[in-house]
DNA sequence: ATACAATGTAGAGTAAACTCTACGTCAAGA
DNA sequence: TCTTGACGTAGAGTTTACTCTACATTGTAT
């Protein structure tokens, strides 16, 4: 029902370095066996998966951490916690509004090349 | 009609060592009066605002350099660097599409919270 | 003529997020 | 028992994209 790091780092994706450091970082702590060897849950599976896309969407390790420290330390700190969510879907979509003008501005440079181009090719009859 | 390092840091936004950094990455290459100060011009800013743009949009520097050194070997080019803008276009309309997802799924997550949230205080009549 | 601010080059330093190395420990199979 | 492979820690190394330092020149205002 738990994962040795080497099984967590194959069901996560995250090479076992990677695993380290993001503990070292606060990201997670797993619990450890009588050897000392690191067992990962279920439900670390889940949390890794929101690390995922809380950094795909450019939230830094040290903020993260910060929810992170939030989360180890219980329901009291859920109010808080959903604060930093609803700052981080503001900047997420502002992220994807600037994309998308930058989408729009890149679409009108290709068509621009599209045009010098055929120009450029109207000298073959 | 054209601009020192210091007035184009301030057109552009871009840090003086930034400036240089990018000459020194091809990204730009400004021409030289007769005491070997850069000359930048009115096309430089409109360039700049592109690798701006270009950088915003997620592509590292190396790839903008190949982009720069194609446009400066002249009209040649232009079908080669359309084609890594069309590259670029899908990776953009691509990161648009992961990021709207990011987005759906943190909506879900916040409404769950508001829930936990709601249930926690629940006890106060 | 002289001070001083802007510019030049070369190279070092920084920050973030890994990624790898060295070396020691431990459990399990041949 | 011996060996192998996964795991442990501490710390060094890497990559990207700047950012800064040191020191030499040059243009301009007094």
């Amino acid at each position: 029902m738990d994962y040795s790091i080497g099984e967590f780092s194959e069901v996560t994706g995250l090479g076992i370095h990677t695993l380290r450091y993001y503990e070292h970082e606060s990201l997670i702590t797993p619990v450890r066996n009588s050897s000392n060897r690191r067992r990962y849950s279920e439900k670390d599976i889940t949390w890794i998966a929101f690390i995922k896309r809380l950094k795909a969407t450019g939230m830094p390790v040290k903020e993260i951490k910060r929810y992170a420290v939030l989360r180890a330390k219980g329901d009291s700190t859920l109010t808080e916690r959903m604060e930093m969510l609803i700052q981080h879907r503001q900047s997420l979509k502002d992220q994807i509004k600037q994309l998308q003008e930058h989408e729009a501005k890149l679409e009108e440079k290709i068509a621009f090349y599209q045009q010098e181009i055929e120009h450029h090719c109207s000298d073959t009859p």
